[in-house]
DNA sequence: CGCTACATGTAAGGTGTTACATGATTCC
DNA sequence: GGAATCATGTAACACCTTACATGTAGCG
């Protein structure tokens, strides 16, 4: 092996490993400053409480892939008027990234739900502690749905989002409806249970 | 002191929210095992088949656990007759620990809804792609309910699964009902989409 | 002056998958 | 004898969160 060669690995190896961040995050970061220009701490405080239903992304996430979107020119700094914190802005080239990613097919994570789990081998777990579980997953489907009512009344009072709006209240809608399906099944779930003996 | 009081907050604020370690693993692995004894392939195939569709486990995750469960004496090997495959059997203990873990709190992942992120940024995309990301998730829960009807009979037919059928049948309905959910609110939706304009 | 919110970042660790490496058994 | 399936395991990697460290700004 000669000496290009081995320092082609050794790039490819160390230097390009370095910033793997997801193309989701890109995503989800590139989709936030298409609306506005925003801090790192701020992006965070966004993505949590307008995309909090169905995203997350933590610090950890953020500033990396703010680096790396840096890196590649998909956003820049604003000049800064004296401030010490850093706002970052949307280029074209990520604008068009951010259309190239959002066209591309969602990759869902491995499904993992903890409530399923449980209640398949509920026969160790008894009827009246499966039925616990029911509950406490309506309760919360209960929550979700008055918060999703208070997003979309949010949503319609905020005038920067007037061009997002009808594809928000899709995402709100999309939450409603997961919401009620797991009240119906709930409903009809603690039925069952309470005609199983024991 | 002042950087004590606000280390202490700081304790307060992040100790209290940290959760116990997970271990779902070795959940859905006693679980299985609870039902009938199994080596450590015939697991990942049931798990796969019965639970895939609000579970996963790969190998990566199967063997290491498996070890880590026959070390705690929740598992041990059955007697091989002459086999070289390992088929692990839960023990007293293990069923014990299985009751435990399935009366713990579920503990979801971080939502990371793809589809949703995608469709919240969809002026950038516009009403049409916007309208095929949706398309595409109804026909996904269109297969998922045929599956489902599937699962259903299979599982009418399994006389092994007797004792737990009631409780699976609760798994196999959540996911009719969360697949009704999408299809119906798909169809809203593209009827939405169509009335955007451009 | 002290509290809260704003702000930036990294190190360590957890959790899981994928790709590989290896071989036995079964069936045609 | 070759293909498919059964079987076991690990190393590398991807991804993400949490804990930690360290400030500044604004306000009552």
């Amino acid at each position: 092996m000669d000496v290009n060669s081995r320092y082609a690995r050794y790039l490819t190896d160390t230097l390009e490993r370095r910033m793997p961040r997801s193309d989701q995050s890109q995503t989800a970061i590139l989709g936030a400053l298409s609306i506005m220009p925003m801090t790192g701490y701020t992006l965070r405080e966004q993505i949590r409480d307008t995309l909090g239903h169905f995203w997350s992304e933590s610090f950890g996430q953020i500033y990396p892939t703010l680096a790396e979107l840096e890196r590649q020119a998909l956003v820049e700094r604003e000049q800064a008027d004296g401030s010490r914190s850093t706002t970052y802005r949307i280029t074209q080239a990520g604008s068009e990234q951010l259309r190239r990613l959002l066209a591309q097919p969602p990759q869902e994570p491995k499904p993992r739900n903890g409530l399923l789990l449980r209640l398949f081998f509920g026969a160790q777990l008894g009827p009246d502690k499966s039925a616990d579980l029911v509950i406490q997953a309506r309760e919360s489907a209960e929550r979700r749905l008055a918060e999703l009512n208070a997003a979309r009344a949010e949503l319609l009072e905020d005038s920067r989002l007037a061009a997002d709006a009808p594809y928000v209240l899709l995402t709100i809608s999309a939450g409603e409806h997961a919401a009620r399906a797991t009240i119906d099944w709930a409903d009809e779930a603690l039925g069952e249970l309470s005609r199983i003996p024991q």
